[in-house]
DNA sequence: GATTGTCTTATTGTCCGACAATCTGTAACC
DNA sequence: GGTTACAGATTGTCGGACAATAAGACAATC
């Protein structure tokens, strides 16, 4: 017996346990610098600044700690994790492979309606660009790796790579932000995009990697640059 | 004023929590197959095994969330994470491009100590199977993995790959017991070994890390092998 | 005056009990 | 047979309680 098309709404349907509203307040939180690196957080501070239980807080704390935003200390409690530059430099490289690996399945396996959307957002950021919008070519760049990603079918990566992109996310708004920031970046940026695109275009997967890695090493490269200039005020700008 | 020259003690110091045991134990569990996948755990049953409140178990739950062994249905609890055979394909390709970001970084960067250490593991896991001790060799193959890991001078990677592995452990163990396993498989993986070793010893990165993501991606292929061949009965066995 | 020892306080670590919300299976009902 | 209603099991969240520990302040000692 089958139903007259169903309407299927996707509706969230398992109502999302406060606790993970808790969660990713607290993540944004330190993502977008509110509680800034090295910061103590106590335990009473959250729960009367989220309005929720000690449990609520103590479990999101445990999920923060293993994706390795915050550092705990025994019988002390947790701090907002600092990064050595040679963390950030690690964390860029790892993310710098999977993404090429993530391009390298989506050259092999990218059906129709992804590759669509990603000529929609390579097109969408090269245009911008071209027309000096950079608010909006740098949209167009991210809708571009996200989709490269999402439609790399592999389940896992995702997950992993947001876990990374949250961990660097505060740094990398300084490699977007900083007054030396190279001019010819942006540029490169593009011109990076334009050689990923057209290796996935020709289904070149071994070249669609290199790029991407090659792309990701060079935009790691900008911001460690600008991160050696400015060794101690990293923090302070934030 | 200069202190002359402390002495700089590294004592480990905080005693580790009870949370910590808590977690641990229920990881091994789930990992050499006490849990099974798709099994439900309780809250219930999980303290009064361990003996521990609920909070703790709570807690540890949410950890082995994060890590992807476990998957909690709102309102349900908890189930040991189930995997279909793209999912651990998936895992395995992660994990061979993040290994062979370790060996090239090692190729790079590692120092003599390490390199001592990993020609002792090569030559042991080398030696013991040529005097067919299986059971040795491949503890030296593990150690050859995990030394290249950790003299890699990338702090993130070891906790990322631990997580990685322990995901896929459970699959692994089939991989070395099943009855149909390809016997050119151990020979197979011990050349893959010495290509590694050799690219490493001539300092050529590239190299260690094609030789190292070849050889992993042949181990890979060969459980992916195995699995296709029985495709139901995995759970059953183990 | 500097070192050592002690005390206080803030905070985490762990436990317990409670109750509402929700899911599941089942029995009663039409 | 299918629907409904109910009961039981389990999670989600709360609050309070108390021990254990770490850090800072302070006093005592040489």
């Amino acid at each position: 017996m089958t139903l007259p098309a169903a309407p299927r709404l996707e509706i969230a349907k398992h109502a999302a346990p406060l606790r993970q509203q808790v969660e990713h307040a607290i993540r944004e939180a330190i993502i977008n610098g509110q509680f800034r690196p090295g910061q103590r957080l106590t335990e009473r501070e959250l729960t009367l600044s989220l309005g929720v239980s000690r449990t609520l807080v103590r479990e999101a704390l445990r999920q923060l700690e293993s994706e390795g935003l915050i550092t705990v200390i025994p019988n002390r409690g947790p701090i907002v994790r600092e990064l050595s530059t040679e963390e950030i430099e690690d964390l860029y490289a790892i993310r710098a492979v999977l993404e090429g690996l993530a391009a390298r399945s989506f050259a092999e396996k990218a059906d129709d309606d992804n590759l669509r959307l990603l000529d929609q957002a390579a097109t969408d950021a090269i245009q911008a660009y071209e027309a000096g919008d950079a608010v909006q070519a740098l949209e167009g760049k991210n809708r571009f790796y996200d989709i490269l990603v999402r439609g790399s079918s592999s389940p896992a990566m995702p997950a992993i790579l947001a876990t990374l992109q949250s961990r660097i996310r505060q740094w990398r708004a300084i490699g977007m932000t900083h007054p030396q920031r190279s001019s010819t970046r942006p540029q490169e940026a593009i011109d990076g995009l334009k050689t990923i695109w057209s290796a996935i275009r020709n289904r070149d997967a071994a070249a669609a990697e290199a790029a991407t890695r090659d792309e990701a090493r060079r935009g790691a490269a900008e911001l460690m640059r600008l991160l050696a200039q400015t060794p101690e005020k990293i923090s302070a700008q934030l």
